[in-house]
DNA sequence: GTCTATATTTCGATAGAC
DNA sequence: GTCTATCGAAATATAGAC
Protein backbone atom coordinates (compact mmCIF):
# COMPACT_ATOMS: atom_id res chain seq x y z
CA UNK A 1 0.00 0.00 0.00
CA UNK A 2 1.69 3.45 -1.03
CA UNK A 3 2.44 6.10 1.63
CA UNK A 4 -1.05 8.03 0.63
CA UNK A 5 -3.46 4.91 1.09
CA UNK A 6 -1.62 4.27 4.50
CA UNK A 7 -2.15 7.37 5.88
CA UNK A 8 -6.13 7.43 4.12
CA UNK A 9 -7.11 4.19 6.23
CA UNK A 10 -5.06 5.14 9.36
CA UNK A 11 -7.24 8.81 9.68
CA UNK A 12 -10.41 6.64 8.94
CA UNK A 13 -9.63 4.37 11.31
CA UNK A 14 -8.93 6.92 14.01
CA UNK A 15 -11.87 9.03 12.67
CA UNK A 16 -14.20 6.34 13.49
CA UNK A 17 -12.71 5.29 16.69
CA UNK A 18 -12.08 8.82 18.64
CA UNK A 19 -13.66 11.86 15.76
CA UNK A 20 -12.21 14.52 13.80
CA UNK A 21 -11.39 16.69 17.11
CA UNK A 22 -10.09 13.78 18.84
CA UNK A 23 -7.73 12.96 16.26
CA UNK A 24 -4.27 14.20 15.79
CA UNK A 25 -1.76 14.53 12.54
CA UNK A 26 0.46 13.10 15.28
CA UNK A 27 -1.73 9.68 15.89
CA UNK A 28 -2.00 9.39 12.03
CA UNK A 29 1.83 9.42 11.74
CA UNK A 30 2.15 6.80 14.70
CA UNK A 31 -0.41 4.49 12.88
CA UNK A 32 0.70 4.57 9.41
CA UNK A 33 4.15 4.96 10.12
CA UNK A 34 4.79 7.96 7.70
CA UNK A 35 6.60 10.81 8.74
CA UNK A 36 5.46 14.66 8.94
CA UNK A 37 6.93 15.20 5.15
CA UNK A 38 5.07 12.79 3.35
CA UNK A 39 1.71 13.88 5.18
CA UNK A 40 2.13 17.41 3.98
CA UNK A 41 3.53 16.61 0.68
CA UNK A 42 0.66 13.82 -0.07
CA UNK A 43 -2.00 16.35 2.08
CA UNK A 44 -2.47 20.42 2.27
CA UNK A 45 -2.90 19.48 6.16
CA UNK A 46 -5.42 17.95 8.89
CA UNK A 47 -8.72 19.10 6.46
CA UNK A 48 -7.82 17.70 3.14
CA UNK A 49 -6.38 14.38 4.72
CA UNK A 50 -9.71 14.20 7.07
CA UNK A 51 -11.91 14.87 3.80
CA UNK A 52 -10.09 12.07 1.91
CA UNK A 53 -10.22 9.60 4.58
CA UNK A 54 -14.59 10.90 4.95
CA UNK A 55 -15.19 10.56 1.22
CA UNK A 56 -13.56 6.87 1.07
CA UNK A 57 -15.88 5.75 4.22
CA UNK A 58 -18.86 7.34 3.11
CA UNK A 59 -18.60 5.66 -0.33
CA UNK A 60 -17.53 2.20 1.75
CA UNK A 61 -20.95 2.72 3.70
CA UNK A 62 -23.27 3.28 0.47
CA UNK A 63 -21.70 0.09 -1.05
CA UNK A 64 -22.12 -1.89 1.96
CA UNK A 65 -26.15 -0.35 1.98
CA UNK A 66 -26.71 -1.15 -1.18
CA UNK A 67 -25.46 -4.40 -0.59
CA UNK A 68 -28.34 -5.43 1.04
CA UNK A 69 -30.93 -2.77 -0.51
CA UNK A 70 -30.32 -3.95 -3.93
CA UNK A 71 -29.94 -7.37 -2.61
CA UNK A 72 -32.44 -10.54 -2.94
CA UNK A 73 -36.30 -10.38 -1.82
CA UNK A 74 -39.41 -8.51 -1.79
CA UNK A 75 -38.77 -4.89 -1.13
CA UNK A 76 -39.91 -5.07 2.32
CA UNK A 77 -37.26 -8.35 2.65
CA UNK A 78 -34.71 -5.91 1.76
CA UNK A 79 -36.09 -3.48 4.33
CA UNK A 80 -35.64 -6.29 7.32
CA UNK A 81 -32.31 -7.20 5.60
CA UNK A 82 -31.03 -3.76 6.28
CA UNK A 83 -32.07 -3.62 9.77
CA UNK A 84 -30.80 -7.05 10.46
CA UNK A 85 -27.62 -6.65 9.02
CA UNK A 86 -24.25 -7.64 11.15
CA UNK A 87 -23.02 -4.50 12.66
CA UNK A 88 -20.23 -3.71 14.59
CA UNK A 89 -22.80 -1.87 17.10
CA UNK A 90 -20.41 -0.27 19.92
CA UNK A 91 -18.20 1.27 17.67
CA UNK A 92 -21.00 3.08 16.53
CA UNK A 93 -21.73 4.57 12.67
CA UNK A 94 -18.50 5.47 10.77
CA UNK A 95 -20.56 8.46 8.97
CA UNK A 96 -22.98 9.47 11.94
CA UNK A 97 -20.41 9.47 14.23
CA UNK A 98 -19.25 13.19 12.73
CA UNK A 99 -22.12 14.88 12.77
CA UNK A 100 -21.66 15.12 16.98
CA UNK A 101 -18.12 16.54 15.56
CA UNK A 102 -18.31 20.16 15.87
CA UNK A 103 -15.54 20.93 13.18
CA UNK A 104 -17.19 18.30 10.48
CA UNK A 105 -20.52 20.45 11.33
CA UNK A 106 -18.56 23.27 11.14
CA UNK A 107 -17.24 23.06 7.61
CA UNK A 108 -19.42 22.65 4.39
CA UNK A 109 -16.87 20.51 2.66
CA UNK A 110 -16.41 18.07 6.00
CA UNK A 111 -20.33 17.74 6.24
CA UNK A 112 -21.08 17.32 3.00
CA UNK A 113 -20.08 13.50 2.41
CA UNK A 114 -21.69 12.62 5.66
CA UNK A 115 -25.00 14.32 4.94
CA UNK A 116 -25.15 13.11 0.90
CA UNK A 117 -24.54 9.30 2.47
CA UNK A 118 -27.61 10.00 4.62
CA UNK A 119 -29.34 11.46 2.32
CA UNK A 120 -28.99 9.05 0.16
CA UNK A 121 -29.95 5.83 2.49
CA UNK A 122 -33.11 7.32 3.30
CA UNK A 123 -34.05 8.38 -0.42
CA UNK A 124 -33.17 4.47 -1.44
CA UNK A 125 -35.08 3.33 1.77
CA UNK A 126 -38.05 5.65 0.75
CA UNK A 127 -37.91 3.61 -2.61
CA UNK A 128 -38.19 0.39 -0.73
CA UNK A 129 -41.01 1.45 1.69
CA UNK A 130 -42.98 3.57 -1.73
CA UNK A 131 -42.09 -0.15 -3.95
CA UNK A 132 -43.78 -1.87 -0.39
CA UNK A 133 -46.82 0.25 -0.64
CA UNK A 134 -47.88 -0.93 -3.62
CA UNK A 135 -47.62 -4.19 -2.95
CA UNK A 136 -49.73 -3.60 -0.44
CA UNK A 137 -47.29 -4.31 2.17
CA UNK A 138 -47.88 -1.02 4.04
CA UNK A 139 -50.89 0.94 4.89
CA UNK A 140 -51.25 3.63 1.97
CA UNK A 141 -51.41 6.29 4.33
CA UNK A 142 -47.97 5.98 5.53
CA UNK A 143 -45.78 8.60 4.46
CA UNK A 144 -42.74 6.72 2.40
CA UNK A 145 -39.96 9.53 3.10
CA UNK A 146 -40.94 9.70 7.01
CA UNK A 147 -40.98 5.88 7.44
CA UNK A 148 -37.24 5.88 5.50
CA UNK A 149 -36.28 9.03 8.03
CA UNK A 150 -37.94 6.98 11.15
CA UNK A 151 -35.61 3.88 9.96
CA UNK A 152 -32.40 5.31 9.87
CA UNK A 153 -32.71 7.47 12.95
CA UNK A 154 -33.34 4.23 14.99
CA UNK A 155 -30.27 2.61 13.41
CA UNK A 156 -28.33 5.48 14.47
CA UNK A 157 -29.98 6.02 17.92
CA UNK A 158 -29.03 2.47 18.42
CA UNK A 159 -25.93 3.07 18.40
CA UNK A 160 -26.14 5.89 21.27
CA UNK A 161 -28.39 3.38 23.13
CA UNK A 162 -25.84 0.95 22.85
CA UNK A 163 -22.66 2.97 23.53
CA UNK A 164 -23.82 4.34 26.76
CA UNK A 165 -24.83 0.86 27.80
CA UNK A 166 -21.39 -0.56 26.76
CA UNK A 167 -23.63 -3.49 25.42
CA UNK A 168 -25.15 -4.28 21.94
CA UNK A 169 -28.85 -5.51 23.64
CA UNK A 170 -30.26 -1.63 23.72
CA UNK A 171 -29.66 -1.30 19.43
CA UNK A 172 -31.11 -5.26 19.19
CA UNK A 173 -33.75 -3.91 21.14
CA UNK A 174 -34.85 -0.62 18.96
CA UNK A 175 -34.20 -2.71 16.06
CA UNK A 176 -36.93 -5.24 17.52
CA UNK A 177 -39.04 -2.39 18.41
CA UNK A 178 -39.07 -0.80 14.78
CA UNK A 179 -39.34 -4.47 13.64
CA UNK A 180 -42.09 -5.18 14.94
CA UNK A 181 -44.17 -1.72 14.31
CA UNK A 182 -43.22 -2.12 10.76
CA UNK A 183 -44.89 -5.74 10.50
CA UNK A 184 -48.05 -4.11 12.15
CA UNK A 185 -48.28 -1.28 9.55
CA UNK A 186 -49.62 -3.53 6.60
CA UNK B 1 -23.33 32.59 40.82
CA UNK B 2 -20.61 31.27 42.84
CA UNK B 3 -16.89 30.86 40.60
CA UNK B 4 -17.79 27.40 41.02
CA UNK B 5 -21.15 27.53 39.67
CA UNK B 6 -20.26 29.67 36.77
CA UNK B 7 -17.37 26.81 36.28
CA UNK B 8 -19.77 24.28 36.07
CA UNK B 9 -22.61 26.15 33.94
CA UNK B 10 -19.40 26.88 31.59
CA UNK B 11 -18.45 23.52 31.10
CA UNK B 12 -22.30 22.49 30.45
CA UNK B 13 -22.37 24.73 27.35
CA UNK B 14 -18.70 23.78 26.03
CA UNK B 15 -19.68 20.13 26.32
CA UNK B 16 -22.49 20.38 24.64
CA UNK B 17 -21.16 22.79 21.88
CA UNK B 18 -17.82 20.65 21.13
CA UNK B 19 -17.90 17.58 23.57
CA UNK B 20 -15.52 16.55 26.25
CA UNK B 21 -12.57 15.99 24.01
CA UNK B 22 -13.21 19.05 21.95
CA UNK B 23 -13.37 21.23 25.43
CA UNK B 24 -10.34 22.88 27.04
CA UNK B 25 -9.68 24.20 30.57
CA UNK B 26 -8.80 27.65 28.68
CA UNK B 27 -11.94 27.63 26.83
CA UNK B 28 -13.79 27.05 30.28
CA UNK B 29 -11.86 29.91 31.97
CA UNK B 30 -12.82 32.19 29.03
CA UNK B 31 -15.90 31.51 29.06
CA UNK B 32 -16.80 31.39 32.75
CA UNK B 33 -14.39 34.50 33.32
CA UNK B 34 -12.84 32.43 36.34
CA UNK B 35 -9.17 32.21 36.64
CA UNK B 36 -6.76 29.39 36.42
CA UNK B 37 -6.40 29.21 40.20
CA UNK B 38 -10.12 29.11 40.86
CA UNK B 39 -10.35 25.51 38.75
CA UNK B 40 -8.31 24.03 39.90
CA UNK B 41 -8.91 25.19 43.57
CA UNK B 42 -12.73 23.53 42.99
CA UNK B 43 -12.11 20.69 40.91
CA UNK B 44 -9.28 18.21 40.35
CA UNK B 45 -9.17 18.79 37.08
CA UNK B 46 -10.77 18.30 33.45
CA UNK B 47 -12.23 14.99 34.08
CA UNK B 48 -13.59 16.33 37.86
CA UNK B 49 -15.21 19.17 36.29
CA UNK B 50 -16.88 17.64 33.31
CA UNK B 51 -18.28 14.84 35.90
CA UNK B 52 -20.21 17.72 37.94
CA UNK B 53 -21.05 19.73 34.76
CA UNK B 54 -22.14 16.29 33.01
CA UNK B 55 -24.37 14.70 36.32
CA UNK B 56 -26.35 18.07 36.19
CA UNK B 57 -27.22 18.36 32.45
CA UNK B 58 -28.23 14.43 33.11
CA UNK B 59 -30.89 15.30 35.91
CA UNK B 60 -32.01 18.40 34.54
CA UNK B 61 -32.74 16.22 31.06
CA UNK B 62 -34.72 13.67 33.43
CA UNK B 63 -36.40 16.61 35.28
CA UNK B 64 -37.53 17.82 32.11
CA UNK B 65 -38.24 14.06 30.67
CA UNK B 66 -40.80 13.39 33.54
CA UNK B 67 -42.38 16.93 33.38
CA UNK B 68 -43.60 15.47 29.84
CA UNK B 69 -43.80 12.09 30.85
CA UNK B 70 -45.91 12.44 34.41
CA UNK B 71 -47.86 14.98 32.73
CA UNK B 72 -51.57 15.18 31.67
CA UNK B 73 -53.46 12.90 29.13
CA UNK B 74 -53.46 9.38 28.65
CA UNK B 75 -50.27 6.92 28.37
CA UNK B 76 -50.55 7.08 24.78
CA UNK B 77 -50.86 10.98 24.76
CA UNK B 78 -47.54 11.39 27.16
CA UNK B 79 -45.81 9.24 24.84
CA UNK B 80 -46.77 11.42 22.13
CA UNK B 81 -46.09 14.53 23.90
CA UNK B 82 -42.44 12.92 24.48
CA UNK B 83 -42.14 12.67 21.05
CA UNK B 84 -43.72 16.19 20.07
CA UNK B 85 -41.64 18.05 23.35
CA UNK B 86 -40.25 21.32 21.57
CA UNK B 87 -36.05 20.65 20.88
CA UNK B 88 -33.25 22.36 19.83
CA UNK B 89 -32.74 19.81 17.11
CA UNK B 90 -29.97 21.03 15.63
CA UNK B 91 -27.68 21.77 18.63
CA UNK B 92 -28.15 17.79 19.44
CA UNK B 93 -28.99 16.15 22.68
CA UNK B 94 -26.74 17.04 25.15
CA UNK B 95 -26.65 13.82 27.19
CA UNK B 96 -26.56 11.43 23.89
CA UNK B 97 -23.92 13.64 21.99
CA UNK B 98 -21.50 12.22 24.83
CA UNK B 99 -21.56 8.19 23.20
CA UNK B 100 -19.48 9.50 20.52
CA UNK B 101 -16.36 10.86 22.86
CA UNK B 102 -14.26 8.57 23.01
CA UNK B 103 -12.51 9.42 26.46
CA UNK B 104 -15.88 9.62 27.69
CA UNK B 105 -16.72 6.02 27.29
CA UNK B 106 -13.51 5.05 28.03
CA UNK B 107 -14.39 6.42 31.73
CA UNK B 108 -16.56 4.15 33.66
CA UNK B 109 -17.50 7.40 36.19
CA UNK B 110 -18.10 9.93 32.94
CA UNK B 111 -20.61 7.21 31.14
CA UNK B 112 -22.29 6.49 34.13
CA UNK B 113 -24.94 9.09 34.31
CA UNK B 114 -24.83 9.02 30.47
CA UNK B 115 -25.86 5.62 30.56
CA UNK B 116 -27.91 6.15 33.72
CA UNK B 117 -30.51 9.24 32.12
CA UNK B 118 -30.78 6.90 29.09
CA UNK B 119 -31.37 3.78 30.66
CA UNK B 120 -34.21 5.61 33.03
CA UNK B 121 -35.73 6.99 29.93
CA UNK B 122 -36.30 3.84 28.58
CA UNK B 123 -38.10 2.12 31.72
CA UNK B 124 -40.29 5.40 31.85
CA UNK B 125 -41.47 5.23 28.49
CA UNK B 126 -41.59 1.28 28.70
CA UNK B 127 -43.69 1.46 31.19
CA UNK B 128 -46.16 3.80 30.00
CA UNK B 129 -46.00 1.52 26.50
CA UNK B 130 -46.74 -1.58 29.01
CA UNK B 131 -49.99 1.47 30.56
CA UNK B 132 -51.25 2.05 27.03
CA UNK B 133 -50.99 -1.81 26.21
CA UNK B 134 -53.34 -2.10 29.01
CA UNK B 135 -55.79 0.24 27.71
CA UNK B 136 -55.55 -1.52 24.06
CA UNK B 137 -54.07 0.72 23.08
CA UNK B 138 -51.34 -0.67 21.81
CA UNK B 139 -51.40 -4.87 20.26
CA UNK B 140 -50.92 -7.40 23.13
CA UNK B 141 -47.67 -8.73 21.70
CA UNK B 142 -45.84 -5.52 21.20
CA UNK B 143 -43.07 -5.96 23.50
CA UNK B 144 -42.91 -2.64 25.84
CA UNK B 145 -38.83 -2.34 26.38
CA UNK B 146 -38.40 -2.73 22.89
CA UNK B 147 -40.94 0.10 21.67
CA UNK B 148 -39.20 2.12 24.07
CA UNK B 149 -35.74 1.71 22.90
CA UNK B 150 -37.38 2.05 19.38
CA UNK B 151 -39.00 5.67 20.87
CA UNK B 152 -35.86 6.75 22.18
CA UNK B 153 -33.35 5.83 19.49
CA UNK B 154 -35.76 7.39 17.05
CA UNK B 155 -35.06 10.88 18.73
CA UNK B 156 -31.34 10.19 19.38
CA UNK B 157 -31.09 9.02 15.95
CA UNK B 158 -33.24 11.88 14.49
CA UNK B 159 -30.85 14.35 16.13
CA UNK B 160 -27.93 12.88 14.15
CA UNK B 161 -30.03 13.53 10.64
CA UNK B 162 -30.83 16.86 11.03
CA UNK B 163 -27.41 17.85 12.07
CA UNK B 164 -25.85 16.19 8.84
CA UNK B 165 -28.41 18.12 7.16
CA UNK B 166 -27.67 21.16 8.36
CA UNK B 167 -32.03 21.32 8.92
CA UNK B 168 -34.50 20.19 11.79
CA UNK B 169 -36.49 18.86 8.59
CA UNK B 170 -35.25 15.28 8.81
CA UNK B 171 -35.88 14.79 12.80
CA UNK B 172 -39.41 16.09 12.34
CA UNK B 173 -39.73 13.48 9.24
CA UNK B 174 -38.58 10.53 11.36
CA UNK B 175 -40.21 11.33 14.35
CA UNK B 176 -43.75 11.73 12.88
CA UNK B 177 -42.74 8.37 10.82
CA UNK B 178 -42.55 7.05 14.25
CA UNK B 179 -45.65 8.27 15.45
CA UNK B 180 -47.51 7.02 12.35
CA UNK B 181 -46.26 3.51 12.90
CA UNK B 182 -47.33 3.85 16.50
CA UNK B 183 -51.01 4.81 16.03
CA UNK B 184 -51.40 1.75 13.71
CA UNK B 185 -49.85 -0.37 16.25
CA UNK B 186 -53.06 -1.29 18.35
C1' DG C 1 -10.21 31.39 47.23
C1' DT C 2 -7.88 33.74 43.64
C1' DC C 3 -3.78 35.30 41.09
C1' DT C 4 0.41 34.98 38.29
C1' DA C 5 4.32 32.37 36.89
C1' DT C 6 6.11 28.41 35.08
C1' DA C 7 6.44 23.57 33.03
C1' DT C 8 5.81 19.72 29.93
C1' DT C 9 3.67 17.81 26.06
C1' DT C 10 1.03 17.96 22.09
C1' DC C 11 -1.08 20.36 18.04
C1' DG C 12 -0.75 21.59 13.47
C1' DA C 13 2.28 23.28 10.42
C1' DT C 14 6.62 25.16 7.71
C1' DA C 15 11.54 24.88 5.98
C1' DG C 16 14.88 22.93 3.74
C1' DA C 17 18.24 19.05 3.16
C1' DC C 18 18.51 14.68 0.73
C1' DG D 1 8.76 11.62 -1.93
C1' DT D 2 10.69 11.32 2.53
C1' DC D 3 13.44 12.97 6.44
C1' DT D 4 14.76 15.95 10.31
C1' DA D 5 14.67 20.40 12.45
C1' DT D 6 12.14 23.97 14.06
C1' DC D 7 8.10 26.89 15.25
C1' DG D 8 4.33 29.45 17.81
C1' DA D 9 0.28 28.33 20.05
C1' DA D 10 -2.61 25.54 22.89
C1' DA D 11 -3.55 21.71 26.30
C1' DT D 12 -3.34 20.46 30.99
C1' DA D 13 -1.59 21.01 34.65
C1' DT D 14 1.66 22.51 39.28
C1' DA D 15 3.81 26.06 42.50
C1' DG D 16 3.62 29.48 45.37
C1' DA D 17 2.52 34.39 46.47
C1' DC D 18 -1.31 37.11 48.13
Amino acid sequence: MSTSERLIESTRELLWERGYVGTSPKAILERSGAGQGSMYHHFRGKPDLALAAIRRTAEELRATAAGVLDGPGSPYDRIEAYLRRERDVLRGCPVGRLTMDPDVIASDELRAPVDETLDWLRERLAGLVEEAKEEGRFAPELDAEEIAATIVATVQGGYVLARASGSPAAFDAGIRGLLALLRTAR
